[in-house]
DNA sequence: AATGGGCGTTGCACATGATGCAACGTCGGC
DNA sequence: GCCGACGTTGCATCATGTGCAACGCCCATT
């Protein structure tokens, strides 16, 4: 809709991809270098960009604090996360939560248990939506037409030979979960990993988030994880208590 | 530099503080409200902000992504992972390792011993600047007027009583970790907490990055923690000469 | 040393595109 | 069922962003 601006944030995924400099963000903007200049300067002075000593641009320190603050407003995750750890010291597996938004899951916590290094690494990247326990979960909460939307626009990868192989069987996978009020994926992103799910649900019973326990197979069997299934969904339901009654989005 | 897109990317930390509806975001630039509206469009048409039911924006989930890609486009931080890893696991101590830019210091990577959780609830949050041992390793290779001038302009918060209390203190301190090549924080931060630092050097000796090891005085005393100093430095020369070997900022 | 090319930078004239206004539509509340 | 608040739209004005061309700098080449 504004030209200049979205001129200037189109520099930013660019700039993900790795460095560049100023001839170069012209080019692939398609615009003047000078003009580039101007944008580039713009987006260094709000900290978004940062130009290293070879005069190339990459993104800059204020995105880290942005996102860092902007996960930190998230009210479910405050909530969820000492369940999410009280979990966690039950069951000793890898917990995850996660929410929907703009067509993309992403994950906002994460409590792992035998590696806790590069947790970060994790949060952020695109969701294997198609085959993640918690994407089901929050897909399957939307509207008809809206699942059926975004069923069709899709990828469907095929990282294992149990992965959802297309819309038809995703969108039956869909209604199932709906249905039943939890999910799974068995090998279906990683031929070993195995999760259970529950989803998190606000005041009015719409699904706000979701959560899952992942294992390897080495580690408890399918059948095993999944006798975690009542405690997985007794913690959800603890966390959607304590969001729907403390006035969810009420402070400042 | 460009009017335009400089009000837009203002709205970005307005958002960071909480959700806020068209009036209010329109009111904190100082501009009609049509005007915010296209500005809240073309951002959120980029992923950057989100509309939530109530129609309040809040800052949206492209945000993690790039974020995400920026911070593993940070090829120290991909090279000193192991190593941080292993010294981990030989002290059992958090490690922290941290980079400078643009005034700011900021945290790119933490291994935790004891408490995998919340990892990335350190990452992108400000630094305690003028007494964090990362810091003082970090602003410590500036050039003398560099040093002067960020001296002057920081706040010096005590933090406890043996923080660092003003700039010529700070810039003192500075000249002692730029000559001795390591640095310490003992209880500067947090009354509990002590830190030991070493720099990681890139090939024509500047400072690239910090790391750091940080334990409390109930686990070991500073004195225990001073014996790990030549552990540290011995890790960081690692880093420091794996990164001045291998070609730095030289992949695609 | 001298020269040439590449890149970032600046000032400027032009017109494109951003701005504020006012009017409309809609939703929620007293 | 009315009133007020808020988001939304179309439009006329002109402020602002744009591309051009010229400059200066650094590095690489001979």
């Amino acid at each position: 809709m504004s030209q200049t601006v979205d001129r200037a944030l189109s520099i930013l995924p660019l700039l993900a991809q790795g460095p560049a400099d100023l001839g170069q963000v012209a080019e692939r903007l398609g615009v003047h270098k000078s003009t580039a200049l101007r944008l580039l300067r713009t987006l260094h002075e709000h900290g978004l960009v940062y130009r290293q000593q070879d005069q190339r641009y990459r993104l800059g320190a204020r995105l880290f604090a942005l996102a860092q603050e902007a996960v930190e407003n998230l009210d479910v995750r405050e909530i969820a996360h000492n369940h999410l750890v009280e979990l966690n010291e039950q069951c000793g597996h890898t917990v995850h939560l996660a929410v929907y938004e703009e067509n993309e899951v992403l994950y906002i916590d994460k409590v792992e248990s035998r590696y806790p290094v590069r947790m970060y690494s994790r949060i952020g990247k695109p969701v294997a939506i198609t085959v993640a326990a918690v994407a089901k979960l929050l897909l399957a909460d939307l509207t008809e037409p809206e699942r059926r939307a975004i069923a069709e626009k899709l990828d469907y990868p095929m990282y294992t030979s149990r992965s959802v192989p297309n819309a038809g069987a995703f969108l039956r996978e869909l209604a199932v979960v709906r249905e039943q009020g939890w999910a799974t994926d068995l090998g279906g992103h990683e031929e070993s990993i195995n999760c259970v799910g529950a989803p998190v649900r606000g005041a009015d019973g719409r699904v706000v988030a979701a959560m899952s326990v992942s294992a390897p197979n080495v580690v408890v069997t399918a059948e095993e994880l999944l006798t975690l299934l009542p405690l997985v969904r007794r913690t959800a339901d603890a966390i959607s208590r304590e969001y729907s009654g403390s006035t969810p989005t009420e402070k400042a």
